[in-house]
DNA sequence: ATTATACTCAAGTAATTGCTTAATTAATTT
DNA sequence: AAATTAATTAAGCAATTACTTGAGTATAAT
């Protein structure tokens, strides 16, 4: 028979499993990584700057936590998040650092000082432009991302190849780049470097997490030519 | 300059501060109670079963994590939420484990095996009775948790003074009671003393902060004694 | 079979955290 | 002014955590 203090003490030890899942930097990261799209290891570890067998360490308490599950194909072994509503979560912790702690403004603040500004002035007439289709949308993660799940009628172009798309880009229409989030960098190097070369281009902050944290429509699989007449490889 | 490396670090840092705020049981109980509303250290520490030094210093974690304010009046410092949106977390970190942990779900038949069954069979009709007054509803909180808010038409009557108000509650009409939420056991407590003494009692494991999540109204202050013609001292 | 690859596990260590006790501060009461 | 009360802080210790290195396991390629 369990004392109320038991019972108690018992319940807020294991609501502290997700606590103490999320008290660390790299497994927040991997979290994030992880609401993009199923990852492995060695993927998640270079992506989080870990070393393999520290990914594998900070998978493992995620899995006990019960967050994240895994499934081994042949050599590989795939970490997904156990359900949609830990990137909710994830989002949601991520909201309420951004609202309480001033700190995280200044980072960004610090990060993009000395760049041109790259976000529209106005942000949910931008979101409504790429909702409607109404710019050329790039999705400049890498391929595996974009399948596992992308604005409707985002092309891939992930940066590593952004160079070979260039003639694939229309110079008289706003380009509209989005990575992971508001804390990735892919996008701000995909615009600084459509910019340098003469495009009309910016940054949408959401990630595809964001987006449909919205209540927006997320698509996924390969993208098919018919979307803005581009072909992405 | 920041690196990208280097903005990331920074910035899952920052991510990690909230992490490890809610890392605690100690802590995840003390969130619980503010959720309740402001209340002192020494409470707070009586509430959680912690000492007053060890109380004191979870909260300054809390704070440095800006999830906690404090004020001082006189002798007594008085923690608070520092936003609603901070318990609102506390409920999706709740939820989550919840959903994802199934040991949780066990704690809880553990601790109620041998009780008889005190909530009804379908919720849904629970709850929609409470909201249109249609039965007796007992808020056995403290007597400040119920002023800082409560489910209209709910009367204060903490667990403590229930004996005291026992000749005034129904014996046709069905009572429901509620506390903090559903790792409280207070509302267990007072349905098993008022079943004993020949009520009609069930629980609604829902607490304040449950119910204002479902989007229904709070009320707060003293109760006026117009409802269910009861008045509690 | 041997080698290579992807991942996990174990051991070791440095750093951090959690709790206690005791001292200290700040405000109030006597 | 002295005593009391509420809370914080400091010191100290045990327990936990984070990361590295090196070994071990399972699967695939040669």
């Amino acid at each position: 028979m369990l004392s109320g203090r038991q019972f108690k003490t018992a319940i807020y030890e294991e609501l502290s499993r997700i606590g103490k899942a999320v008290a660390s930097p790299s497994r927040l990261e991997l979290l994030d990584l992880l609401c993009q799209g199923p990852r492995t290891v060695e993927e998640l570890a270079r992506e989080a700057g870990l070393s393999v067998a520290n990914a594998s360490q900070h998978l493992r308490t995620l899995r006990t936590a019960r967050l994240v599950e895994a499934d081994k194909n042949g050599l590989y072994v795939t970490y997904r998040l156990a359900d949609q509503q830990v990137c909710a979560f994830f989002l949601a912790l991520r909201t309420l650092a951004e609202n309480r702690l001033a700190e995280i403004e200044q980072i960004v603040r610090q990060f993009m000082e000395g760049r041109e500004p790259m976000e529209p002035l106005e942000k949910e007439p931008l979101l409504e432009r790429v909702r409607q289709g109404a710019v050329t949308v790039l999705d400049v993660r890498p391929r595996d991302e974009y399948i596992a799940g992308h604005i409707p009628g985002a092309i891939s172009v992930p940066l590593k190849k952004l160079e070979q798309h260039l003639a694939d880009l229309p110079t008289d229409r706003e380009i509209v780049a989005y990575c992971r989030g508001p804390y990735c960098v892919l996008a701000v190097q995909a615009v600084e470097a459509l910019r340098a070369r003469g495009f009309r281009a910016v940054r949408l902050e959401d990630g595809v997490p964001d987006w449909r944290r919205r209540g927006f429509p997320v698509a996924s699989g390969e993208d098919r030519d018919e979307h803005q007449g581009i072909k992405s490889a």
